[in-house]
DNA sequence: CAGGCTTTGTGAAATCTTGCACGAGCGTCC
DNA sequence: GGACGCTCGTGCAAGATTTCACAAAGCCTG
């Protein structure tokens, strides 16, 4: 019935490695290049060659033995199943620093998730104009959210906030949510939360300083690295 | 010789849900709350309670059976573990808008991780004034870092320019960098990584979404969900 | 001070993820 | 058109993480 089966479920980690083969594939098809092996994505992306492999066979049997990937294919196919064949708008609440800092920056309406609007509690923010958009009242979410048919929004808003924030959203209709508020939010069984926590992650970062040191002032030698970093 | 014996090492995932036990456990104790159980702790930060007391367990026995954890006690020994002790002092490369937003954030300084410096290639960004601190050209780079002991490092700068910078921060001595940049940096050995990108967040919840569509439009029942996000 | 109630700490099972190893398919070159 | 070399797709084993389930331990009550 429809053009395309419904897929086999894809591994919450493969999908996650899916936009940076994607990042790498562009910019490798940009560059001119037509095909790749696992053995070269891999490379680039930091990763083990047979990760790439399986990763991609998720998607279908895309490769040629013997040659490797068509770039341009794979792309389309990334692009189609993670769903970027078509625009996806974003609603933004909370135009403090944050709010205003992501609003600005280009890489939201360059990579396919234009603003549909920006919306803020102070009434000093509303009708502030940051990254070409209006701040527009708190009110205005949920007719923002219907008339652009916005299915993901942001969270920028401090701490205390957010929780209430991601209420509103679930309530205007919005089905995912991206947290860059420190909060552990509690949302409905079908909608889905990723959180983006700056504290979080140098948090993590000062773990492994401070493992390192420990390492350096004692006793054991130091040897391989956790983290999730790319090394040379 | 030293007060703390070289622990056992803790599981990734353990460590990367440590952050966010304490950020719960700090705002309960501001909240006036002395004791927590597994269970409590599980339900706020979103997480099965067994994995809390696993997680917790690999700082050692910090518990009292039939009673809890003293949440005071808690708070300080991840604060050790993580190397929250004293502050780290972080360098950010590149002063555009996302560098300077980070810079105005107060976030950094106030979770313990003052800006030591933030540096530009650019002459127009050098000695503009973000967030208090002025913007200094790259060649400071170096001695920002020895002058301060930074051994974090933030990469703002546009994707073509970040393993330049990683290049620089490394070279200068940094050994963990959090990375904007939305490209796949190569660090030697050593050098811990974290990479925070935006477009990769969005796709991954592109992708639930375009699943969801799929499945109404479709056959099979909606039931649990993906992603990372809590659910009430 | 014994019994009951609660909650931890942790083996062991279940699940998810990674990496290896190799057969199968494709293109190329005699 | 057969042999060769390369690279994919994938079964399977190894490793990591999560979850279960329960004994051990602490508090409280009578």
């Amino acid at each position: 019935m429809s053009p395309h089966r419904t897929r086999r479920r894809i591994p919450d980690a493969t999908v996650s490695r899916l936009p940076i083969y994607l990042q790498i594939l562009t910019s490798q098809l940009e560059a001119g290049v037509s095909n790749m092996s696992s053995e070269e994505l891999a490379g680039l992306a930091g990763v083990n060659a047979a990760k790439v492999r399986k990763d991609l066979s998720y998607l279908g049997s895309y490769g040629t033995r013997g040659v490797g990937y068509e770039v341009q294919y794979l792309v389309y196919q990334i692009r189609h199943e993670l769903g970027l064949e078509h625009d996806w708008h974003v609603v933004i609440v909370g135009a403090g620093n944050l709010g205003q800092a992501l609003a600005g920056y280009g890489g939201f309406a360059d990579r396919g998730y234009p603003v549909a609007g920006i919306v803020d509690i102070s009434p000093d923010k509303v009708d502030t104009v940051v990254g070409g958009v209006r701040v527009r009242p708190l009110d205005d979410l949920q007719q923002i959210v219907s008339s652009k048919n916005v299915s993901i929004g942001v969270i920028a808003t401090p701490g205390p906030a957010a929780q209430e924030a991601a209420d509103l959203l679930v309530r205007a209709g919005v089905t995912s949510i991206l947290n860059f508020a420190p909060v552990v939010l509690t949302v409905p069984l079908g909608v889905t939360v990723r959180k983006v926590d700056l504290a979080v992650e140098l948090q993590i970062l000062s773990y492994h300083e401070q493992r390192r040191a420990a390492a350096v002032s004692g006793l054991r030698a130091v040897s391989g690295e956790g983290g999730r970093g790319a090394s040379a």
